[in-house]
DNA sequence: TAGATTTGTGTAATCGATTACATGAATAAT
DNA sequence: ATTATTCATGTAATCGATTACACAAATCTA
């Protein structure tokens, strides 16, 4: 019950050849019946499994995909992947996964690793801390489909799933706007990163676009945690004619946000509404619900594995293919307010 | 730049055999120093990238470990791999990752591929819906280290890493009981599962411990949802002796149980104190902050990484490993009353 | 200086599956 | 009856790296 069988055992007990087997257990055309039947019973009597490796070494692909994100247990990321395996798996592919910890090093590391296992493909979200280009080059030379989400490094030959930032920022923005809140504040994530800046943009076209004043002042950049969110409310509470809603690129730093208003005897959503970004699952189960944008995470990873399998397909042509999912505007009580 | 580029190749340019330049490339002693060094500058100029596919064929070691669980979106799950793939990533083993959706034929199915990929390992936490253990066994057949976390099949010759559930109940109940609650109600999930079983378990033991009375109408096997929570409070308070605390062995169902106490006009923790169970992220952003108990998740991951390595090193020796971590009660808001 | 030992390298087998090519037997065509 | 064709199967190369074994040259020993 030990030792693996190969298709030599079945070929020796058979007193046939190797080939035989092989050829019986593909169906191969130009083989007796009689010897195909007999191949596969002894082949499930010995117990035999192929051994993928002998064959991806042969065909030069391993059925194996590598994903890299910063972290697996960010709700987020590990949506993403989800959706990722859930679409590749019935298609007989595996997933590895391996995450960056946000260090450009890691990156490195691990997409020399993954190129070394002989992945077929790489889909990844870039750290936030990359800053060079050419470990993807590598992907690219060894022509690897190379599928960047949410976080991508703008670059040729590389297709990418992500959410239409700027759409989210808009539509939460103008969601604010038809409530009748006529001083909406941003609190924005770090705006060297691409999603950060859409999502502004979208902001500030919506209210541009409604003929509100853009006040710049209302706009401020701060890192994501509940902390930042409750120093923005203190911040913006204290200028001259504070503002009366807030769209927040975070759903931590809009709980803070959230939290902070209470304190200071707001009542959200009346005197106050409030909007989030990620959907994270904390705001649905909180006792004042948070409207938020959701990122469709399981439709993005499903979509980037979609990416990948058509690059398999048409290895020949050179796709670079750019989706952008459409967020979806969830309204829930921070932003319920009776008109 | 786009062929790929092997031992031969540099034998080639170097008028050598493959085999020096793969003992130069592994430090073989018996190698000139001369040698070593050109073909290392060699191998870096043409850029060359071991296989690693042919190495694991050769070696019979694919590096590769496989890690099954029910859904990889789940907090609790993608922090376990998490801690795996921190533990495993550093030793040069990829994880390869796969969902069962909680059905059993996914499972063997997995287990097949997995096994067909020459995994070094499978880690894994079993199916809510498994019922045969062949494919378990198969695995063993096979002499893969098999290691459970969290849910497992008992069986010999598997090592298991989970934690105390029962202490868990133990710890959870106990300080209800040290709050001075005298009739503590216990929400369990489904008792045919052994982790809720245990924590029950913990729970009476405790109610006992303190001589208080044990009272079977307390306890309430329910699912693990927030609709669950609200249900068996609606049921709890028309007892003709209400309880006044409860003791839940899910987060979700606590959550539902403190909504359903607030809207019935009790304040949480001053009339009733709620534990959950689990440490769920949302249990830590709630206004009124919930207690819980910790799984430590990651510290699982790590430690089911840390037994399979183990058993890799010691494969001659047949290992049963039964790990048991202790759960974290974290008090939080929903009982944190003033004594 | 002859023999023993060390050192560095090459040859070829191996891991397991696939497949181009060859071959012998059976069958069909003329 | 003889040649052509089809069919089933075997032989051997291949994928890329490792390694037991062999062997020549260099060095050491007595």
């Amino acid at each position: 019950m030990n030792e693996k069988v190969t298709i030599y055992d079945i070929a020796k007990k058979l007193k046939t050849s190797a080939a035989t087997v092989s050829r019986a257990l593909n169906n191969n055309p130009n083989i007796s019946e009689s010897m195909r039947q007999l191949v596969f019973e002894t082949a499930k009597k010995m117990n035999y499994k192929q051994n993928k490796l002998a064959l991806a070494l042969k065909s030069g692909k391993s059925n194996n995909v590598g994903v890299i994100v910063p972290y697996i247990d960010r709700s987020f990321f590990s949506s993403i992947i989800r959706g990722i395996e859930d679409e590749l798996y019935p298609r007989g592919y595996r997933v590895i996964i391996s995450q960056t910890h946000e260090t450009e090093q890691k990156e490195i590391d691990t997409i020399n690793m993954l190129l070394n296992a002989q992945v077929d493909g790489i889909l990844m979200s870039v750290s936030k801390f990359t800053a060079t280009n050419s470990h993807f080059k590598r992907v690219l030379d060894n022509n690897i489909p190379l599928v960047f989400f949410d976080r991508r490094y703008k670059m040729k030959g590389v297709s990418s799933v992500v959410i239409d930032d700027f759409q989210g920022g808009f539509d939460a923005t103008n969601h604010l706007i038809k409530l009748g809140c006529k001083h909406i504040a941003h609190i924005s994530g770090d705006m060297s990163l691409e999603i950060y800046r859409n999502r502004y943009e979208g902001y500030k076209t919506a209210i541009e676009d409604a003929g509100l004043e853009f006040n710049p002042t209302y706009v401020i950049e701060s890192k994501n945690d509940i902390e930042a969110g409750q120093t923005a409310v203190d911040f913006l509470l204290n200028l001259e004619t504070p503002p009366n809603a807030i769209f927040s690129s975070s759903d931590y730093v809009a709980l803070g946000v959230i939290q902070k208003l209470k304190e200071r005897g707001f009542n959200v959503p009346q005197d106050f509404c409030v909007v989030g970004f990620s959907n994270e699952p904390f705001t649905k189960f909180m006792e004042l619900t948070m409207s938020t944008v959701d990122q469709c995470t399981v439709e993005m990873g499903k979509m980037a594995a979609l990416v990948f399998l058509e690059q398999v397909k048409n290895s020949k042509i050179k796709i670079e293919k750019k989706v952008q999912l459409s967020p979806q505007l969830i309204i829930r009580g921070s932003s319920s307010k009776k008109l």
